[in-house]
DNA sequence: TTGAAAGCGATACCAT
DNA sequence: ATGGTATCGCTTTCAA
C-alpha cells in the first residue's frame, strides 16, 4: 500500500492538517515543522494522492479534447497545439477519438465527468449532447465547428480562402470546376463549397463523404472512365486531392495543363506532391482553444468568444507553372 | 451545484446504498425500488461523480501515454492505436508530450499519479524516474525502448530490416554509404545503424542530432559543397530522408542513378516521394502496449513480456528503378 | 502555528 | 432487499 497523508502524519509527530499544508507550501508552517514533515514524507516516499486532491477540491485540473481521428496531420497537430499549452496551464489532457465508436456521447459524457472542461473538434458529437453537457455546467469551446448556444468557437476561416483559391484557378484559365467532398458532412467543408460556389460560375458538386486518398482516387477514376474531366478538381482536403492528383497523372493527364487540382490543409505530403491547397494555422487552432477553455474555467469571462484564424493560400505546381510559393 | 448520490436518495426515499447499487446495476434491488431510484435519479439529472468512484474503489479506469512529439504520423499513429484498444477496454486515456519541456519529470510523475498504468514512447523520460514509478507499484510498458528492469516492451524490429535495406542497396549497386541520424538518439536508431554496418562494408556515420527535414536538407547540402556524394544516403527516418532528397534533386543530382536515398516509417509523404523506406505498424504497437498494460493492470500475468513487431521493407524509385513495390 | 473534525461523493461491509 | 456507517485520501474551516 501506498503512504497516505496520515502515515507522513504519524511519522512526524503532527497532524494530517499539518501536512497538507506542507504539501501545498501554502499557508504558515514553522520551518522546523516543515522540515520534519518534509523528512517524514521523503523517507515514506510519499506523494499526495490526486484522487484525494481532486474530491476535495472539486476539481480534477484536466482538460479533455474530443475528435474524429488522429491519423493525417490536421487533427493530431490540433491536439498537440491544445497539449502544449493545457501542460504550461497545469493541466492534464484527456484525449478522445470517436471515429468508429457506436457509443461515442456516453464516451463524451464520461469524459466530461473527468475533467474541468473540454473542446471537440469537428462534428464528433451530436449538438444535443454538447447542449445537454453545457447545460450541466461543463465548459466547452468548439473547433471547426459552427457556434452552439452561447458556446465559445474556434475556426480556422474558410469562405474568404475558397474565394481566392477559386480567383486563382480562374485566373489560371479554369473554367469548369468540380467541387470533391461533401458539404453537408462539416461546417468547415460547407463554408469552402460557398466560398467556391461564389467565386465561380461554373463549377459542379462530387459529394463523396469519405475524405481519405482512396476516394478521392475513385473520384478521378470515375470521370476518366466517363471521359469527362472539369478543368479544375477543387478537393474538401488535401488527402482526396492527392488521391485525384495520382490518379490523374498515372493516367497520363497533363497536370496543370490539362486539369488542375487543389486541396486544403497543407499536410506534408502535399509539398512533395506539387499540390496547391490552403495551409490553416492547426497548432494554432488547439492553442487557442486551450486558452479560451481555460478563461472559462476560471470564470474570468462572461461574453462568449469567437476566434477566426487566418488561412494562406499556397500555390504549387497543380495548378501554376509560375513560380511556386513554397 | 450538480446532484450527488444524496439528491437522489433523499428524492426516492432510500438509502445512498440503494442509490449506489442501482447505479452499478449490481446487486439485487427490487424492481420498483430501482424504478424510483432511476426516476428520481432521471429528474435530477444525476450523474455519479467519477471522483468519488474513483476514490472509493481506489482505481483510475485511465491510462496515460508519454511521448517526445505528435508531429509527423509515427507517435500520433501509435497513439491513436493506443487509445482505440484502451477505449475498447472501458479505459480513459491522458497524454503527455515531452517535447519542449523543462519539467517532463515531474510531469510523468504526475501523469502516474491519475492513471492506473501508463506506457512511454522512446526516450521521453530518464530510466531513473521509469524505475522509481514502478518500484511504486506503476504499470509501465514500454515502446520503442530497451527493456529496464523486468518491464514490459514492445518495439519494431529493426536490426533485421535494416540489412535487408543495406543488401537491397547493394543488390542496387551502391557501394560507399552513408549512414544519417544518431545513434545515441534513439534505441531504435542504433538498432538500425547496427544492421546497416553489419550489411555494408563501407559505410560512414554523420550524427545529426535532429530529425526533421531542415536536419536533412542541411546534410545534403552539406555533402554537394564539398563535392563529396556517396553512393547512398541512409536515413534514420523518413523526414530526414526527404530533406535529403528534396536537396539533392534541387541541385539536379539523379536520384537513384547517381545517388539512392532511404529513409525508415514510411510516412505519407514518402510514397509520393517515392521513398524507399521500411513501414513500421505504428497502430500495432500502440495497441499492442495498451492490451499488455492491461495485463499488468489486471495481474493477469506474472512474467515480463517482450513484443517484437515485424516491419516491410519498402521499395520505391529512390533506390530503384525497377517495378515499387507500393 | 497547529490540531480536531467536517466535508468532498462515492463504495461496500454488516446488520436487519 | 435495504439501510446505516465506515472508508477512500485529501482540503479546509474553526478553535485553541
Amino acid at each position: 500500500m501506498l503512504p497516505t497523508i496520515r502515515d507522513v502524519a504519524r511519522e512526524a509527530g503532527v497532524s494530517i492538517a499539518t501536512v497538507s499544508r506542507v504539501m501545498r507550501d501554502s499557508d504558515t508552517v514553522r520551518p522546523a515543522t516543515r522540515a520534519r514533515v518534509l523528512l517524514a514524507a521523503q523517507e515514506l516516499e510519499y506523494i499526495p494522492s490526486q484522487l484525494g486532491r481532486q474530491l476535495a477540491e472539486r476539481r480534477h485540473a484536466a482538460n479533455g479534447i474530443v475528435f474524429p481521428d488522429l491519423s493525417g496531420p490536421y487533427f493530431a497537430e490540433v491536439v498537440l497545439g491544445y497539449e502544449a499549452v493545457a501542460a504550461e496551464l497545469g493541466r492534464s489532457v484527456l484525449i478522445l477519438s470517436t471515429n468508429g465508436r457506436a457509443d461515442a456521447d456516453v464516451a463524451v459524457r464520461e469524459m466530461a465527468g473527468r475533467c474541468d472542461g473540454l473542446v471537440t473538434l469537428g462534428r464528433t458529437v451530436d449538438d444535443s449532447v454538447i447542449e445537454a453537457l453545457a447545460k450541466r455546467g461543463a465548459r466547452i469551446v468548439l473547433i471547426a465547428r459552427p457556434p452552439i448556444g452561447s458556446l465559445d468557437s474556434v475556426n480556422a476561416e474558410n469562405h474568404d480562402s475558397a474565394v481566392a483559391l477559386t480567383e486563382h484557378l480562374i485566373a489560371e484559365g479554369a473554367r469548369r470546376l468540380r467541387f470533391v467532398g461533401d458539404p453537408d458532412l462539416t461546417a468547415d467543408v460547407a463554408e469552402r463549397w460557398a466560398g467556391v460556389q461564389k467565386a465561380a460560375d461554373d463549377v459542379e458538386l462530387v459529394a463523396v463523404t469519405e475524405l481519405g486518398e482512396d476516394a478521392g482516387t475513385r473520384v478521378a477514376d470515375a470521370a476518366l472512365e466517363r471521359g469527362d474531366l472539369p478543368d479544375a478538381f477543387v478537393c474538401a482536403n488535401d488527402e482526396l486531392a492527392l488521391g485525384v492528383l495520382g490518379r490523374l497523372r498515372a493516367a497520363g493527364v497533363e497536370v496543370p495543363g490539362q486539369v488542375k487540382v487543389t486541396g486544403w490543409d497543407d499536410v506534408m505530403a502535399a509539398r512533395y506532391a506539387g499540390l496547391t491547397t490552403v495551409r490553416q494555422p492547426m497548432r494554432e487552432l488547439g492553442a487557442t482553444a486551450a486558452r479560451m477553455l481555460d478563461e472559462l474555467i476560471h470564470d474570468t469571462r462572461t461574453e462568449p468568444r469567437h476566434e477566426l484564424l487566418h488561412t494562406e493560400l499556397v500555390i504549387r505546381r497543380s495548378t501554376s507553372r509560375k513560380k511556386e510559393s513554397s
